[in-house]
RNA sequence: UACCCGGUGGUGUAAUCGGCAACACAGGAGGUUUUGGUCCUCCUAUUCCAGGUUCGAGUCCUGGCCGGGUAGCCA
């Protein structure tokens, strides 16, 4: 066990109780918690920091975690999410071995339960429509009235909850509410409905039931049932543990302790489920792995490693009040693991073609390169050289401003792990633009150093012209300009802060030869531009690369602050 | 306007009995470097306000201010 104590790590708030009730024995020792998501859409990061809450927790005190689908409303709930966040768990590197729970399993126990708290007085089946519900609930500063169906009989009661469930009633006309209290100042408390009904089919239990059960109502003995000790959820559920509890004590169940924490925010996009369907539905993006989707399949389609993204939930914290986290944070974690895992190629996105004048028109040569720098275990390679090359455009300007240090006519430069080289001549089109730039090399720089120890300011990536492999890759940046995607003038929707340059395709960039066998999400470091990663929608004849994140940029910075100036 | 929760650098968190406000990100300066990457050094910047208790308050008390949540037969 990796107790967090033991570890000298700062123990959160919720840690802190786990901790407290594991040296307590308040639980006999026991540690079970849950991670409970709707199947109502696909899991987003924001996800991630409470299956990282859950199953860290659990990890770490010896305990188990469970993987529970909240499945009690058939109108929202589908198979294809249910899939998707098994697989999302998984590849974030958790498991819950044979735990994996339905809450519609326990429709019957829950039904038990029910007739109960009938028989208990504590329950009653209430006639009113939804709208009249809404009327009698009062509001948050007037107290509601009382339904005239609450002081039903106990066999009234009965006979109506058992033919509600036989389906005698059509959906919405019928309820089962808890008897509390119409005047308390949590709405929550004000006779809560247990179970409507609705004739939907199920995507478990198909056309078994035609009540349903509330969250309110199922989710403490979901909890319950599988004796979890410490149920983690978010804050907007603070306003109901009144009710958590009070479900669980009317019926003398085990009584597990909600504790709510705060829900992740990032910047420069959004988080809600419904804005994100928006997205997928509206064709925004290009569904639900699209790499600039918060979701975990879009993360791993856009290369982040699941490691990263459990180190982000790690660094990020919990707490109990709102807070928005730099999206910079989330990058920083994800250069952080790929820095020490990815393995160096060297790519050029906007190719200039360069000629070494000098070079023999038919030598080839292969040249050693370092796989990983930040791990020799990595090995080396071989990349072809020869004497017609490509550049980035980038690294070129025939009239350098200052700090520029990288190629210009009459400076010489290092290809890396290839030659010093120097401009002589630039060659234009008609219209002006460079198409060519002819070089000299010195042989006798092989392999990047120079005997008589002269240095160059900047070293170049490159790829030999006659080995390179065609590729597209597609550059990722926020998907929102706006840091809030929710600041809007007043009648507008949160789209209209999308980021027109969240997406650019370039289909002309020359890459290594040795990415020819690259397979589908392997990801790489193209040198001095940013991590890399094979999107699915390559084929044997076309790569295609999404980029990840850059790399830091220090000359960005400078041309930004000159500018500016 | 009712109830509940909360407020520490630009951002996110820590300070465990009331005892030097710290760490990370971002930003800035420098060093190393065959990636303007990595790494290393340094710098900038913090307890919502007002009272009170105390030798001593981010922490305890009182009052205020500000922010979030809640009026689904969603979760």
């Amino acid at each position: 066990m990796t107790q967090g104590k033991e570890e000298n790590i700062k123990l959160d708030f919720i840690r802190q109780i786990v901790a407290d009730d594991f040296k307590s024995g308040k639980w006999g020792g026991r540690v079970a918690t849950r991670f409970p998501p709707e199947p109502n859409g696909y899991l987003h990061i924001g996800h991630a920091k409470s299956i990282c809450l859950n199953f860290g927790i659990a990890e770490e005190f010896g305990g188990t975690c469970n993987l529970r689908f909240d499945d009690t409303n058939p109108e929202k709930e589908e198979q294809e999410y249910v899939d998707s966040i098994i697989e999302d768990v998984h590849w974030l590197g958790w498991d819950w071995d044979d735990r994996l729970y339905f809450g519609s399993d326990y429709f019957e126990q829950m039904y038990q339960y029910a007739i109960q708290l009938i028989k208990a007085g504590k329950a009653y089946v209430c006639d009113l429509t939804a709208d009249e519900v809404r009327d009698y609930r009062g509001t948050l500063t007037k107290p509601g009235k009382e339904s005239p169906h609450r002081n039903r009989s106990i066999e009234e009661n009965l006979e109506l909850f058992e033919r509600m469930k036989a389906g005698e009633f059509p959906d919405g006309s019928r309820t089962l509410r808890a008897k509390i209290d119409m005047t308390h100042p949590n709405l929550n408390m004000r006779d809560p409905v247990m179970y409507r009904i609705l004739h939907a089919t199920h995507h478990r239990t198909a056309d078994l039931w035609c009540i349903y059960p509330t969250y309110d109502w199922a989710h403490g003995f979901e909890d319950s049932i599988e004796k979890i000790t410490h149920s983690i959820c978010t804050l907007e559920f603070e306003n109901h543990r009144p009710l958590y509890d009070w479900f669980l004590d009317a019926v003398g169940a085990y009584h597990p302790q909600q504790i709510e924490f705060a829900r992740l925010n990032l910047n420069y996009t959004v988080m809600s489920k419904r804005k994100l369907l928006q997205l997928v539905q509206q064709g925004l993006v290009k569904g639900w792995d699209d790499p600039r989707m918060p979701t975990i399949c879009g993360l791993r389609r856009r290369g982040c490693s699941p490691e990263s993204i459990r180190n982000f939930c790690k660094v990020i914290g919990v707490n109990k009040f709102n807070s928005t986290i730099d999206i910079a944070l989330l990058e920083h974690c994800i250069r952080e693991d790929l820095n020490k895992t990815s393995q160096r190629v060297m790519a050029v996105l906007r190719p200039l073609k360069v000629i070494i004048d000098n070079y023999p028109e038919d030598k080839n040569e292969e040249l050693d390169a370092i796989n990983n720098p930040e791990d020799a275990s990595a090995g080396t390679r071989k990349v072809p050289f020869c004497r017609e090359l490509y550049i980035e455009r980038d690294d070129f300007m025939e009239e350098p401003p200052k700090k520029f240090y990288r190629l210009a006519p009459g400076r010489e430069v290092r290809l890396r792990y290839a030659y010093f080289i120097t401009c002589i001549n630039v060659v234009k089109n008609a219209d002006g633009e460079i198409v060519e730039l002819h070089c000299t090399y010195d042989p006798a720089t092989r392999g990047g150093d120079a005997p008589d120890g002269r240095k160059v300011k900047a070293t170049l990536h490159w790829v030999s012209a006659k080995h390179a492999i065609d590729a597209e890759v597609r550059l990722y940046n926020n998907l929102f300009a706006k840091e809030n995607p929710d600041e809007v003038e007043n009648d507008q929707d949160f789209t209209v802060n999308l980021n027109p340059n969240s997406l650019e395709v370039l289909t002309d960039c020359k890459v290594e030869p040795s990415l020819k066998n690259a397979k589908p999400l392997q990801r790489f470091q193209f040198e001095r531009l940013g991590y890399f990663c094979v999107d699915p929608d390559s084929t044997d004849g076309k790569l295609i690369f999404n980029r990840t994140v850059t790399l830091k940029d220090e000359w960005a910075k400078i041309q930004q602050s000159q500018q500016k100036s």
